[in-house]
DNA sequence: TAAAAAACCGACTGAGCGCTCAGTCGGTTT
DNA sequence: AAACCGACTGAGCGCTCAGTCGGTTTTTTA
């Protein structure tokens, strides 16, 4: 974790991911950044050698946050087997997508996508989040497959599943429609019965 | 539906859509829309008092045009139980989002709820979307468990987890991330096993 | 077929944008 | 005490944008 960073750039960085994940890029001046954070206009060029690279630098830190919240997640804990560790997984996914309302927000955005196709390190920055995640649970069901706790399921499409429920319900959640804490029992079931053994009775 | 529209407006709305779905809002100019229809600017604020104002059409007649389609899907079809149903919906929406794929993408952009958050027009069409899917599912799930083929689960809380989960498929496939077509019988068989009664055995 | 209405045109405007740059300032090194 | 440093400043430049306006062409109507 890079420590030792001028207060200026710091409370840039903070105040860009808020109106990048909220506002969008275009739609977030440089001049609002500035009034918002106090620092000149000037500065921010000074510390980013421009807006793109203002973005590049908040994907980079937020992927890495994300990234190693999950493994310090997954290697503290001891999971009774593999189907409780999907479960798990699901709900720290949702816990910190709490905590990190705007970096989630951010990843989810759409305008991503221009960058991803024309930039290699914003490419690198965002399939490196999404492996992670996707590589988690496929490694959960793997186990939950040994141990019993999980049916026969396709591995990396079933991963690939439950990535997308939780990332929609978390979306659901980005934009105001839907409690995604109220749904979460439900979810927590859902997935439960999508993936326990055939011929078992639910709990 | 509208017919009889002058020849530039419709191919205005036509390009727009696929502009603000693809490009966003903002990163979209008139001067890129005016040249791209043939149309000149000034023709587009005759059709249109403003940029917003253009978007609201794009966003009320795709609504429209969703809901129509729905309609006609349910209305025109036996479904031989709620189960059936459900897993006919999921099918019908992932079809839908491929082939009026701009639409849909629209539909997600998030810079969407600027405008929904300060205009009642753009709220209204954008809730009677998410409320025509999510009561769709809702009462396949409660007319399943009727007919005995959908176990004891919450309708409306269920239901927001289907619709979370299609939308998430399609937003993956829209991100380029991953081939919805690939997942679509995994996809199938999760709400299958999800939504099937206590204790009986999985086909 | 003439008048009226609707559709269309594109040069133009001024506000706002990203970014530059010459320069200030307090602290450290030489 | 001179030289150098990184952090920071804000006026200003070149440019793009949404929206306007006065005029022309096409279509409808009487």
């Amino acid at each position: 974790m890079p420590k030792k960073m001028p207060k200026k750039k710091e409370a840039i960085l903070k105040a860009a991911t808020v109106l990048f994940a909220n506002k969008g890029f275009t739609d977030t001046s440089m001049h609002e950044l500035s009034e918002l954070t106090g620092a000149a206009e000037g500065t921010i060029f000074y510390h980013f050698k421009n807006k793109e690279h203002l973005l590049l630098t908040i994907l980079q830190t937020t992927n890495e946050s994300i990234v190693e919240e999950f493994d310090r997640f997954i290697d503290g804990r001891e999971f009774k087997n593999g189907l409780h560790m999907v479960e798990e997984i699901v709900s720290f996914y949702l816990y910190l997508a709490g905590i990190m309302e705007f970096q989630f927000l951010l990843l989810q955005r759409h305008y991503l996508y221009k960058f991803v196709a024309e930039n290699q390190d914003f490419r690198s920055s965002l399939e490196e989040f999404y492996n992670c995640i996707s590589d988690m649970f496929e490694k959960a069901i793997v186990r939950g497959q040994q141990d019993g706790s999980i049916g026969n399921v396709h591995p990396r499409k079933t991963a690939l599943i439950l990535f997308t429920m939780v990332d929609g319900v978390v979306r659901f959640k980005n934009f105001n429609l839907y409690d995604a804490g109220a749904l979460f029992n439900d979810l927590i079931e859902s997935c439960r019965k999508m993936l326990k053994p055939d011929g078992e009775t639910a709990r």
